[in-house]
DNA sequence: GCCGTTTTCGGCCCGACTGTTTTCAGTCG
């Protein structure tokens, strides 16, 4: 996957560019390389598919940048950027990673010292060298050092599960200050991100004379190790956890316009105040404004109104069509978490999960839902004792119990017989097609040889899809969020794979996995490919993991019609399973 | 370098905070 890496090449570009003080052109790289970052379908597959035409209807590229991807499909190199690296040979990327530090300043930096490594900035700020240029001073000299050893400790970013305990918990800290009239979170976190950079915290006061104590408690919090700002609407710290956080205070009338800004997306926020724009209008993060007065703003419904506008739900704002969308009035109903009927993927204590079928019942029936799929692993995974056709047959009888000591109970709810079964090396499945005939609905996943070649998994995967008895594809891509890759597979027939045979695709909600991706989520909308969305339980607690299952799946369009298990369980079998062409 | 319901040329989001300076450039989001 080259995104990634032509990504980079075009960030630096725009750094260099900036460099030059040819800002406008810088933007363009800059934003080019977000939409690189962003872009889940090899560029290469999409060069392949419709050449240089094709890369040119991604967002923000023309005829120039499109001709440089091209370049780098060929030759896996710009000669541009191999210019302006000869020029001035400068580690960009490191140097731009220390805090404060930006292009403009490396530029000095290299002029008078010639530093171009994160080590000879090192060196030379403790050397005191720093200081004694023009316009730098004692101050930047020390923040460098500290930037640079934060850099040392700062790891990938954090899970969108874990980031939202962090926020919640300071969420709950500041609730408690004087005046405070609502907090929330805002930035990718608020949008749902898979993964989370900064957490952006937003807070609304009444007297604008108690924002300064907030921001004083805000910035004393024991988990606070820097303060990189203090001021009297904005401050941003950093956590022990090696995590920033930003804080904005605002007032009653500009917190919808606040929490739109700092919810962004960046690329989002900069086509929206385009429109604003267009009918001579200004937004910023206090309002939307005529001339001087005030128009919207206190709420994000209202801003979008006042546009002409639908409301965009956080998870669409990443500028990727929703504008347009919104503006024609063709924005989908998006899938909530209350649609949610059941959960298609639990593992019990049969194999690897903690607790037995009947916990999960109860635990489900109090989340409202109708039912549950148990799927716990097949023999291949020795592991985690997987089970074999036998003991599978064992586990469809104490599931028939439990549901005879509900169905008693008088509860109108199914424990349905499952699986997640193994896709073996050549695409065949672990267990013997008779057992899986008595199954209610069968999952099946790739666990071993992650690594092969793009063509044979694709094939393997496919081989798998021609089985009549498979109803799901569990985690698709078998990727682990900031620690596996995804595996090589050309999605696009997985899709239409998906599509013809009338098996639905998992979204994954395990916190780590979060697979299928947002984009390739709303492939599977466009093309009215089924998706399921399970929490991957491997203990009662995990089905809460669900929400960020359907976060996912609202960031890549999906509606309630998409999403099999928010269907009643009659509709389900005859969708998921009747329908199925053999 | 990109882009178009004012446009194929002339624009390009907007403001807070910091540090170094006497009015602002650089950085960040």
């Amino acid at each position: 996957m080259i995104n990634k890496e032509i990504a980079r090449i075009f960030r630096e570009i725009s750094e260099y560019l900036e460099m030059q003080e040819d800002s406008f052109r810088s933007k363009a790289y800059a934003r080019v390389s977000r939409t690189m970052e962003e872009t889940q379908e090899d560029v290469v597959q999409i060069y392949e598919r419709g050449g240089k035409k094709e890369i040119e209807n991604l967002p923000g590229v023309g005829k120039s940048i499109a001709e440089k991807i091209e370049e780098y499909i060929k030759t896996g190199r710009i000669a541009y950027f191999e210019e302006l690296k000869q020029k001035e040979p400068i580690d960009i990327s490191s140097l731009t990673a220390v805090e404060g530090l930006g292009p403009k300043k490396i530029k000095k930096l290299y002029n008078e010292l010639g530093i171009k490594t994160l080590n000879e900035l090192e060196v030379a700020a403790k050397e005191g060298k720093i200081r004694k240029l023009a316009d730098f001073g004692d101050k930047t000299e020390q923040n460098i050092i500290k930037g640079i050893q934060f850099l040392k400790q700062s790891g990938n970013r954090l899970l969108l599960g874990s980031a939202y305990i962090i926020a919640e918990e300071i969420i709950a800290k500041i609730k408690q200050c004087k005046g405070i009239e609502q907090v929330g979170v805002a930035g990718s976190a608020r949008r749902m991100k898979e993964t989370i950079g900064d957490i952006d915290i937003l807070a609304m006061i009444e007297k604008p004379e108690d924002a300064s104590a907030v921001m004083e408690s805000f910035v004393s919090l024991p988990e606070v190790i820097n303060i990189y700002s203090k001021g009297a609407t904005k401050s941003s710290i950093r956590l022990k956890e090696g995590m920033n956080v930003d804080l904005r205070i605002l007032s009653q009338k500009s917190y919808g316009a606040g929490l739109m800004y700092f919810t962004g997306s960046k690329d989002h926020n900069i086509e929206i105040r385009k429109v604003a724009a267009k009918q001579g209008l200004k937004l910023n993060e206090y309002g939307l404004f005529r001339g001087n007065k005030q128009v919207a703003g206190d709420s994000e419904e209202q801003i979008y109104e006042y546009l002409g506008l639908q409301f965009i739900p956080p998870e669409m704002r990443e500028n990727t069509g929703e504008i347009k969308a919104a503006m024609d009035n063709k924005l989908p109903r998006l899938i909530k978490e209350e649609d949610i009927m059941g959960d298609l993927q639990i593992q019990t204590n049969w194999t690897d999960g903690e607790h037995a079928i009947m916990d999960y019942a109860e635990a489900a029936i109090k989340k409202g839902w109708q039912y549950i799929l148990i799927t716990d692993h097949s023999k291949r995974l020795a592991m985690v004792g997987g089970l074999d056709e036998k003991r599978l047959r064992e586990q469809g009888k104490e599931i028939d119990a439990v549901n005879k000591i509900l169905a008693n109970k008088g509860y109108n709810f199914k424990v349905l017989k499952g699986i997640e079964c193994d896709i073996i090396k050549d695409g065949e499945l672990d267990l013997a097609d008779d057992a899986l005939a008595e199954l209610d609905i069968v999952g099946a996943a790739v666990h071993s040889y992650l690594n092969l070649p793009a063509a044979l998994q694709t094939e393997r995967m496919l081989k798998a899809m021609e089985n009549r008895y498979v109803n799901i594809i569990f985690h698709p891509t078998a990727r682990i969020i900031n620690q596996r890759r995804a595996m090589e597979l050309q999605m696009d027939l997985v899709i239409e794979a998906a599509f013809k045979s009338g098996i639905a695709l998992e979204i994954n909600a395990y916190p780590d996995r979060l697979d299928l991706k947002d984009e390739y989520i709303r492939k599977c909308v466009e093309k009215g490919v089924k998706l399921v969305i399970n929490s991957d339980a491997h203990s009662v607690r995990h089905m809460d993991y669900l929400k960020f299952g359907v976060a996912q799946a609202r960031r890549g369009w999906a509606k309630r019609e998409d999403v099999a298990n928010a269907w009643p369980i009659d509709k389900l079998f005859k969708k998921l399973k009747n329908d199925r062409k053999r």
